[in-house]
DNA sequence: ATTTTGAACAAAAAACTATTTTGGTCGAAA
DNA sequence: TTTCGACCAAAATAGTTTTTTGTTCAAAAT
Protein backbone atom coordinates (compact mmCIF):
# COMPACT_ATOMS: atom_id res chain seq x y z
CA UNK A 1 0.00 0.00 0.00
CA UNK A 2 1.83 2.57 -0.83
CA UNK A 3 -0.33 5.23 -1.13
CA UNK A 4 -3.27 5.19 1.07
CA UNK A 5 -7.11 4.16 0.17
CA UNK A 6 -8.21 7.67 1.03
CA UNK A 7 -5.39 9.37 -0.58
CA UNK A 8 -6.75 7.78 -4.13
CA UNK A 9 -10.06 8.79 -2.72
CA UNK A 10 -9.21 11.93 -2.57
CA UNK A 11 -7.04 12.55 -5.74
CA UNK A 12 -10.57 11.25 -7.59
CA UNK A 13 -12.33 13.99 -6.12
CA UNK A 14 -10.19 16.47 -6.72
CA UNK A 15 -10.46 15.58 -10.46
CA UNK A 16 -13.64 14.95 -10.48
CA UNK A 17 -14.56 18.22 -9.35
CA UNK A 18 -12.80 19.87 -12.17
CA UNK A 19 -14.80 17.66 -14.52
CA UNK A 20 -18.18 17.88 -12.96
CA UNK A 21 -17.25 22.12 -13.02
CA UNK A 22 -16.46 22.21 -16.66
CA UNK A 23 -19.87 19.21 -17.88
CA UNK A 24 -22.32 19.38 -15.19
CA UNK A 25 -23.58 16.68 -13.54
CA UNK A 26 -25.08 14.92 -16.27
CA UNK A 27 -22.79 15.11 -18.66
CA UNK A 28 -20.07 14.17 -16.88
CA UNK A 29 -19.12 10.32 -16.98
CA UNK A 30 -17.75 7.46 -15.18
CA UNK A 31 -15.00 6.92 -18.16
CA UNK A 32 -13.89 10.91 -18.14
CA UNK A 33 -13.47 10.92 -14.09
CA UNK A 34 -11.44 7.26 -14.52
CA UNK A 35 -9.19 8.50 -17.39
CA UNK A 36 -9.03 11.81 -15.74
CA UNK A 37 -7.52 10.26 -13.11
CA UNK A 38 -5.49 7.90 -15.11
CA UNK A 39 -7.26 5.07 -14.29
CA UNK A 40 -9.42 2.13 -15.52
CA UNK A 41 -13.32 2.76 -15.21
CA UNK A 42 -14.14 0.02 -13.06
CA UNK A 43 -11.18 0.51 -10.86
CA UNK A 44 -13.14 4.07 -10.24
CA UNK A 45 -16.06 1.70 -8.85
CA UNK A 46 -13.78 0.16 -6.07
CA UNK A 47 -13.33 3.62 -4.58
CA UNK A 48 -16.59 4.53 -4.89
CA UNK A 49 -20.17 2.70 -4.64
CA UNK A 50 -21.47 5.09 -8.02
CA UNK A 51 -21.47 8.60 -9.67
CA UNK A 52 -23.58 10.11 -7.05
CA UNK A 53 -21.40 9.03 -4.05
CA UNK A 54 -18.07 10.78 -5.85
CA UNK A 55 -20.62 14.09 -6.88
CA UNK A 56 -21.49 13.90 -2.83
CA UNK A 57 -17.44 13.85 -1.82
CA UNK A 58 -16.95 16.58 -4.16
CA UNK A 59 -19.72 18.77 -2.46
CA UNK A 60 -19.05 18.13 0.99
CA UNK A 61 -15.43 19.04 0.13
CA UNK A 62 -16.68 21.94 -1.39
CA UNK A 63 -18.84 22.43 1.58
CA UNK A 64 -15.77 21.78 4.06
CA UNK A 65 -13.49 24.42 2.23
CA UNK A 66 -16.11 27.09 2.24
CA UNK A 67 -16.89 26.49 5.96
CA UNK A 68 -13.49 26.74 6.56
CA UNK A 69 -12.63 29.81 4.61
CA UNK A 70 -15.89 31.45 6.41
CA UNK A 71 -14.85 30.40 9.99
CA UNK A 72 -11.13 31.86 9.30
CA UNK A 73 -12.47 35.09 7.54
CA UNK A 74 -14.85 35.89 10.87
CA UNK A 75 -11.93 35.07 13.35
CA UNK A 76 -10.69 38.14 12.73
CA UNK A 77 -12.37 40.60 15.00
CA UNK A 78 -14.75 39.86 17.83
CA UNK A 79 -16.60 42.58 16.88
CA UNK A 80 -19.99 41.50 16.28
CA UNK A 81 -21.11 44.47 14.12
CA UNK A 82 -18.06 43.77 12.24
CA UNK A 83 -17.72 39.69 12.43
CA UNK A 84 -21.71 40.05 10.83
CA UNK A 85 -20.44 42.17 8.14
CA UNK A 86 -17.33 40.22 7.30
CA UNK A 87 -19.56 37.27 7.63
CA UNK A 88 -21.79 38.33 5.00
CA UNK A 89 -19.60 39.23 2.47
CA UNK A 90 -17.25 36.56 2.57
CA UNK A 91 -20.12 34.66 2.32
CA UNK A 92 -21.40 36.33 -0.58
CA UNK A 93 -17.22 36.51 -2.35
CA UNK A 94 -17.01 32.53 -1.93
CA UNK A 95 -20.84 31.60 -3.25
CA UNK A 96 -19.94 33.98 -6.13
CA UNK A 97 -16.67 32.53 -6.88
CA UNK A 98 -18.01 28.87 -6.78
CA UNK A 99 -21.19 29.40 -8.88
CA UNK A 100 -18.71 30.76 -11.06
CA UNK A 101 -16.72 27.72 -11.31
CA UNK A 102 -19.32 25.70 -11.61
CA UNK A 103 -20.57 27.70 -14.23
CA UNK A 104 -22.54 24.44 -16.21
CA UNK A 105 -24.68 23.75 -13.69
CA UNK A 106 -26.67 26.58 -14.14
CA UNK A 107 -28.17 25.33 -17.17
CA UNK A 108 -28.71 22.20 -15.37
CA UNK A 109 -31.77 21.14 -13.81
CA UNK A 110 -30.05 19.76 -10.94
CA UNK A 111 -32.91 21.19 -8.42
CA UNK A 112 -34.69 17.34 -8.94
CA UNK A 113 -32.02 15.77 -7.07
CA UNK A 114 -33.39 15.64 -3.78
CA UNK A 115 -29.64 15.36 -2.07
CA UNK A 116 -29.30 18.67 -3.83
CA UNK A 117 -32.55 19.95 -2.01
CA UNK A 118 -31.07 18.55 1.36
CA UNK A 119 -27.56 19.93 1.12
CA UNK A 120 -29.72 23.58 0.55
CA UNK A 121 -31.61 22.81 3.47
CA UNK A 122 -28.20 22.12 5.60
CA UNK A 123 -26.27 24.82 4.85
CA UNK A 124 -29.42 27.19 5.64
CA UNK A 125 -29.45 25.91 8.86
CA UNK A 126 -25.91 26.56 9.48
CA UNK A 127 -25.96 29.85 8.37
CA UNK A 128 -28.65 30.41 10.80
CA UNK A 129 -26.36 28.77 13.45
CA UNK A 130 -23.90 30.86 12.39
CA UNK A 131 -25.58 34.44 12.20
CA UNK A 132 -27.66 33.47 15.51
CA UNK A 133 -24.06 33.13 17.63
CA UNK A 134 -23.23 36.20 16.03
CA UNK A 135 -26.64 38.21 17.35
CA UNK A 136 -26.87 36.54 20.71
CA UNK A 137 -22.62 37.64 21.10
CA UNK A 138 -23.90 41.18 20.25
CA UNK A 139 -26.69 41.22 22.45
CA UNK A 140 -24.23 39.58 25.65
CA UNK A 141 -21.64 42.69 24.90
CA UNK A 142 -24.98 44.96 24.83
CA UNK A 143 -24.10 46.12 21.00
CA UNK A 144 -27.14 44.66 19.65
CA UNK A 145 -30.38 45.00 20.65
CA UNK A 146 -32.77 42.77 19.28
CA UNK A 147 -36.18 41.11 20.98
CA UNK A 148 -36.18 37.57 19.01
CA UNK A 149 -32.81 36.98 17.75
CA UNK A 150 -34.16 33.51 16.21
CA UNK A 151 -36.39 35.13 14.31
CA UNK A 152 -33.99 38.06 13.34
CA UNK A 153 -31.55 35.66 12.38
CA UNK A 154 -33.99 33.76 10.47
CA UNK A 155 -35.06 36.94 8.53
CA UNK A 156 -31.54 38.01 7.82
CA UNK A 157 -30.68 34.22 6.29
CA UNK A 158 -34.24 34.51 3.98
CA UNK A 159 -33.08 38.22 2.94
CA UNK A 160 -29.83 37.30 2.00
CA UNK A 161 -31.40 35.04 -0.70
CA UNK A 162 -32.25 37.71 -2.01
CA UNK A 163 -29.13 39.43 -2.31
CA UNK A 164 -27.32 36.15 -3.92
CA UNK A 165 -29.90 36.15 -6.66
CA UNK A 166 -28.74 39.85 -7.51
CA UNK A 167 -24.67 38.24 -7.28
CA UNK A 168 -25.85 35.91 -9.55
CA UNK A 169 -26.93 38.37 -12.20
CA UNK A 170 -24.81 41.50 -11.38
CA UNK A 171 -21.10 41.45 -12.89
CA UNK A 172 -19.55 44.28 -11.30
CA UNK A 173 -18.19 42.57 -7.94
CA UNK A 174 -17.53 45.93 -6.92
CA UNK A 175 -20.55 47.30 -6.92
CA UNK A 176 -22.29 43.95 -5.59
CA UNK A 177 -20.08 44.48 -2.41
CA UNK A 178 -20.92 48.25 -1.88
CA UNK A 179 -25.01 47.62 -2.01
CA UNK A 180 -24.38 44.70 0.35
CA UNK A 181 -22.29 46.67 2.66
CA UNK A 182 -25.19 49.40 2.24
CA UNK A 183 -28.13 46.54 3.10
CA UNK A 184 -26.09 46.02 6.55
CA UNK A 185 -25.33 49.52 7.43
CA UNK A 186 -29.35 49.93 6.68
CA UNK A 187 -29.80 46.71 8.77
CA UNK A 188 -27.74 48.40 11.56
CA UNK A 189 -29.35 51.72 11.97
CA UNK A 190 -33.29 50.86 11.28
CA UNK A 191 -34.69 53.42 9.08
CA UNK A 192 -36.96 54.70 11.91
CA UNK A 193 -35.88 57.87 13.41
CA UNK A 194 -35.17 57.69 17.45
CA UNK B 1 -70.88 45.60 -34.61
CA UNK B 2 -73.26 43.75 -32.11
CA UNK B 3 -69.77 44.06 -29.75
CA UNK B 4 -66.64 45.93 -29.80
CA UNK B 5 -63.10 44.48 -31.46
CA UNK B 6 -62.10 45.44 -27.87
CA UNK B 7 -64.76 43.20 -25.68
CA UNK B 8 -63.74 40.29 -27.91
CA UNK B 9 -60.14 41.03 -27.76
CA UNK B 10 -60.33 40.85 -23.88
CA UNK B 11 -63.15 37.74 -23.85
CA UNK B 12 -60.21 36.10 -25.35
CA UNK B 13 -57.74 37.33 -23.52
CA UNK B 14 -59.55 36.26 -20.21
CA UNK B 15 -59.93 32.86 -21.65
CA UNK B 16 -56.56 31.95 -22.48
CA UNK B 17 -55.44 33.05 -19.18
CA UNK B 18 -57.19 30.43 -17.92
CA UNK B 19 -55.91 27.81 -20.52
CA UNK B 20 -52.25 29.28 -20.44
CA UNK B 21 -52.44 28.62 -16.14
CA UNK B 22 -53.90 25.21 -16.59
CA UNK B 23 -51.20 24.13 -19.38
CA UNK B 24 -48.19 26.71 -19.76
CA UNK B 25 -46.81 28.41 -22.30
CA UNK B 26 -45.96 25.88 -24.43
CA UNK B 27 -48.59 23.38 -24.35
CA UNK B 28 -51.45 25.95 -25.00
CA UNK B 29 -52.68 25.55 -28.42
CA UNK B 30 -54.00 28.52 -30.35
CA UNK B 31 -56.77 25.83 -31.32
CA UNK B 32 -57.34 25.20 -27.29
CA UNK B 33 -57.70 28.92 -26.76
CA UNK B 34 -59.90 29.26 -30.44
CA UNK B 35 -62.19 26.73 -29.13
CA UNK B 36 -62.36 28.03 -25.61
CA UNK B 37 -63.48 31.30 -26.65
CA UNK B 38 -65.81 29.69 -29.64
CA UNK B 39 -64.20 30.78 -32.29
CA UNK B 40 -62.34 29.18 -35.06
CA UNK B 41 -58.87 29.17 -34.93
CA UNK B 42 -57.43 31.70 -37.54
CA UNK B 43 -60.82 33.76 -36.09
CA UNK B 44 -58.24 34.78 -33.27
CA UNK B 45 -55.16 35.62 -35.67
CA UNK B 46 -57.90 38.43 -36.70
CA UNK B 47 -57.28 39.66 -33.24
CA UNK B 48 -53.63 39.16 -32.30
CA UNK B 49 -50.85 38.81 -34.44
CA UNK B 50 -49.66 35.62 -32.91
CA UNK B 51 -49.45 33.43 -29.72
CA UNK B 52 -46.80 35.31 -28.28
CA UNK B 53 -49.19 38.79 -28.32
CA UNK B 54 -52.08 36.87 -26.52
CA UNK B 55 -49.54 35.69 -23.68
CA UNK B 56 -48.40 39.18 -23.38
CA UNK B 57 -52.04 40.96 -23.24
CA UNK B 58 -52.54 37.91 -20.65
CA UNK B 59 -49.40 39.29 -18.46
CA UNK B 60 -50.07 43.10 -18.98
CA UNK B 61 -53.60 42.73 -17.97
CA UNK B 62 -52.24 40.85 -15.01
CA UNK B 63 -49.80 43.31 -14.27
CA UNK B 64 -52.35 46.04 -14.13
CA UNK B 65 -54.65 44.09 -12.05
CA UNK B 66 -51.53 43.50 -9.51
CA UNK B 67 -50.63 46.97 -9.69
CA UNK B 68 -54.19 48.49 -9.11
CA UNK B 69 -54.55 46.00 -6.22
CA UNK B 70 -51.28 47.26 -4.44
CA UNK B 71 -52.32 50.83 -5.34
CA UNK B 72 -55.67 50.27 -3.70
CA UNK B 73 -54.32 48.53 -0.89
CA UNK B 74 -51.44 51.03 0.15
CA UNK B 75 -54.21 53.96 -0.26
CA UNK B 76 -55.54 52.80 2.92
CA UNK B 77 -53.25 54.66 5.24
CA UNK B 78 -51.20 58.10 5.03
CA UNK B 79 -48.50 56.74 7.63
CA UNK B 80 -45.35 56.09 5.69
CA UNK B 81 -44.18 52.85 8.60
CA UNK B 82 -47.73 51.21 7.75
CA UNK B 83 -47.92 51.72 4.32
CA UNK B 84 -44.44 50.26 3.54
CA UNK B 85 -45.27 47.08 5.75
CA UNK B 86 -48.63 46.89 3.78
CA UNK B 87 -47.00 47.41 0.20
CA UNK B 88 -44.51 44.18 1.13
CA UNK B 89 -47.44 42.50 2.95
CA UNK B 90 -50.05 43.01 -0.18
CA UNK B 91 -47.18 42.01 -2.90
CA UNK B 92 -46.15 39.07 -1.13
CA UNK B 93 -50.02 37.73 -0.81
CA UNK B 94 -50.89 38.73 -4.88
CA UNK B 95 -47.51 37.12 -5.38
CA UNK B 96 -48.63 33.95 -3.86
CA UNK B 97 -51.59 33.79 -5.30
CA UNK B 98 -50.66 34.35 -8.96
CA UNK B 99 -47.90 31.95 -8.39
CA UNK B 100 -49.98 29.40 -7.57
CA UNK B 101 -52.54 30.61 -10.04
CA UNK B 102 -50.11 29.78 -12.56
CA UNK B 103 -48.34 26.83 -10.93
CA UNK B 104 -47.69 24.98 -14.42
CA UNK B 105 -45.47 27.79 -15.14
CA UNK B 106 -43.18 26.18 -12.41
CA UNK B 107 -41.88 23.17 -14.79
CA UNK B 108 -41.58 25.54 -17.45
CA UNK B 109 -38.11 27.06 -18.51
CA UNK B 110 -40.03 30.22 -19.44
CA UNK B 111 -36.56 32.71 -17.63
CA UNK B 112 -35.33 32.03 -21.53
CA UNK B 113 -37.95 34.27 -23.11
CA UNK B 114 -36.26 37.29 -23.43
CA UNK B 115 -40.31 39.36 -22.97
CA UNK B 116 -40.48 37.58 -19.64
CA UNK B 117 -36.82 39.14 -18.41
CA UNK B 118 -37.76 42.82 -19.33
CA UNK B 119 -41.37 42.04 -18.00
CA UNK B 120 -39.27 41.49 -14.76
CA UNK B 121 -37.30 44.38 -14.94
CA UNK B 122 -39.73 46.62 -15.30
CA UNK B 123 -41.48 45.35 -12.27
CA UNK B 124 -38.34 45.64 -10.28
CA UNK B 125 -38.18 49.24 -11.45
CA UNK B 126 -41.90 50.18 -10.43
CA UNK B 127 -41.37 47.90 -7.00
CA UNK B 128 -38.56 50.55 -6.22
CA UNK B 129 -40.41 53.40 -7.48
CA UNK B 130 -42.88 52.43 -4.85
CA UNK B 131 -40.60 51.90 -2.07
CA UNK B 132 -38.63 54.96 -2.60
CA UNK B 133 -41.63 56.98 -3.22
CA UNK B 134 -42.95 55.83 0.65
CA UNK B 135 -39.20 56.47 1.71
CA UNK B 136 -39.00 59.78 0.98
CA UNK B 137 -42.50 60.88 2.01
CA UNK B 138 -41.78 59.25 5.66
CA UNK B 139 -38.48 61.10 5.57
CA UNK B 140 -40.03 64.17 4.67
CA UNK B 141 -43.09 63.39 7.51
CA UNK B 142 -40.24 63.38 9.73
CA UNK B 143 -41.15 59.20 10.87
CA UNK B 144 -37.79 57.57 8.66
CA UNK B 145 -34.51 58.60 8.77
CA UNK B 146 -32.29 57.69 5.98
CA UNK B 147 -29.02 58.82 4.50
CA UNK B 148 -29.27 57.56 0.73
CA UNK B 149 -33.11 56.75 -0.12
CA UNK B 150 -32.04 55.63 -3.24
CA UNK B 151 -29.83 52.62 -2.05
CA UNK B 152 -32.06 51.93 0.86
CA UNK B 153 -35.11 51.06 -1.50
CA UNK B 154 -33.01 49.15 -3.45
CA UNK B 155 -31.93 46.98 -0.94
CA UNK B 156 -35.44 46.32 0.28
CA UNK B 157 -36.51 45.23 -3.20
CA UNK B 158 -33.20 42.83 -3.69
CA UNK B 159 -34.00 41.17 -0.02
CA UNK B 160 -37.53 41.05 -0.97
CA UNK B 161 -36.76 38.41 -3.34
CA UNK B 162 -35.43 36.24 -0.60
CA UNK B 163 -38.89 36.60 0.93
CA UNK B 164 -39.98 35.77 -2.61
CA UNK B 165 -38.32 32.64 -2.63
CA UNK B 166 -39.58 31.85 0.76
CA UNK B 167 -43.00 32.42 0.03
CA UNK B 168 -42.43 30.31 -3.11
CA UNK B 169 -41.36 26.91 -0.93
CA UNK B 170 -43.17 27.20 2.24
CA UNK B 171 -47.00 26.75 2.54
CA UNK B 172 -48.08 27.79 5.60
CA UNK B 173 -49.20 31.36 4.98
CA UNK B 174 -49.79 32.41 8.14
CA UNK B 175 -46.56 32.08 9.03
CA UNK B 176 -44.64 33.60 6.01
CA UNK B 177 -46.51 36.90 6.93
CA UNK B 178 -45.42 36.88 10.23
CA UNK B 179 -41.81 36.54 9.28
CA UNK B 180 -42.36 39.01 6.63
CA UNK B 181 -43.95 40.79 9.39
CA UNK B 182 -41.05 40.49 11.94
CA UNK B 183 -38.33 41.11 8.88
CA UNK B 184 -40.02 44.68 8.25
CA UNK B 185 -39.99 45.13 12.66
CA UNK B 186 -36.46 44.62 12.50
CA UNK B 187 -35.87 47.02 9.57
CA UNK B 188 -37.76 49.82 11.17
CA UNK B 189 -36.16 49.58 14.34
CA UNK B 190 -32.97 48.39 13.24
CA UNK B 191 -30.36 46.06 15.40
CA UNK B 192 -28.20 48.49 16.92
CA UNK B 193 -28.51 49.70 20.72
CA UNK B 194 -29.11 52.92 21.02
C1' DA C 1 -66.87 46.91 -44.44
C1' DT C 2 -66.20 43.92 -40.80
C1' DT C 3 -65.85 39.45 -38.97
C1' DT C 4 -65.52 34.40 -39.41
C1' DT C 5 -63.79 30.28 -41.13
C1' DG C 6 -62.06 26.10 -43.79
C1' DA C 7 -58.32 24.76 -46.39
C1' DA C 8 -53.55 24.65 -46.89
C1' DC C 9 -48.70 24.55 -45.50
C1' DA C 10 -44.19 25.04 -43.42
C1' DA C 11 -42.19 24.33 -39.14
C1' DA C 12 -42.04 22.25 -34.90
C1' DA C 13 -43.17 18.46 -31.80
C1' DA C 14 -43.90 13.77 -30.96
C1' DA C 15 -43.48 8.96 -31.85
C1' DC C 16 -40.78 5.38 -33.33
C1' DT C 17 -36.64 2.89 -34.49
C1' DA C 18 -31.86 1.83 -34.74
C1' DT C 19 -27.39 2.79 -32.81
C1' DT C 20 -24.17 4.25 -29.44
C1' DT C 21 -22.90 5.51 -24.96
C1' DT C 22 -22.80 4.93 -20.21
C1' DG C 23 -23.36 3.35 -15.33
C1' DG C 24 -22.53 -0.45 -13.01
C1' DT C 25 -21.00 -5.80 -12.14
C1' DC C 26 -17.82 -9.64 -11.91
C1' DG C 27 -14.21 -12.64 -12.14
C1' DA C 28 -9.54 -12.93 -13.21
C1' DA C 29 -5.00 -11.02 -13.16
C1' DA C 30 -1.39 -8.14 -11.10
C1' DT D 1 -5.33 -5.29 -1.83
C1' DT D 2 -5.78 -3.07 -6.10
C1' DT D 3 -6.51 -2.88 -11.15
C1' DC D 4 -8.81 -3.78 -15.19
C1' DG D 5 -10.94 -6.05 -19.43
C1' DA D 6 -15.06 -8.07 -20.73
C1' DC D 7 -19.76 -7.86 -20.34
C1' DC D 8 -24.68 -6.25 -19.82
C1' DA D 9 -28.90 -3.74 -19.15
C1' DA D 10 -30.48 0.74 -19.23
C1' DA D 11 -30.23 5.13 -20.82
C1' DA D 12 -28.92 8.60 -24.12
C1' DT D 13 -28.42 9.87 -28.81
C1' DA D 14 -29.15 10.08 -33.77
C1' DG D 15 -31.98 9.47 -37.57
C1' DT D 16 -36.44 9.00 -39.62
C1' DT D 17 -41.38 9.15 -40.14
C1' DT D 18 -45.77 10.85 -38.55
C1' DT D 19 -48.60 14.08 -36.27
C1' DT D 20 -49.57 18.38 -34.34
C1' DT D 21 -49.46 23.24 -34.32
C1' DG D 22 -48.72 28.18 -35.59
C1' DT D 23 -49.72 31.06 -39.17
C1' DT D 24 -51.55 32.68 -43.83
C1' DC D 25 -55.10 33.61 -47.10
C1' DA D 26 -58.88 33.71 -50.02
C1' DA D 27 -63.55 33.06 -49.79
C1' DA D 28 -67.87 33.11 -47.29
C1' DA D 29 -70.96 35.03 -43.84
C1' DT D 30 -72.64 38.90 -41.33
Amino acid sequence: MAVSKKAVRDAIVDTARYIFARFGYRKTTMDAIARAARKGKSSVYYYFKNKEEIFLAVVNKEVAVVKEEIRNAIASTSDPKEKLTIYVLTRMRVLYRIAHFYSSFREEYLQEYDFIQRFREDLDRYETKIILDILRDGIRKKIFSIEDPTTAANSIVVALKGFEYYWGTEENITKLEKQTEDMLEMLYRGILKK
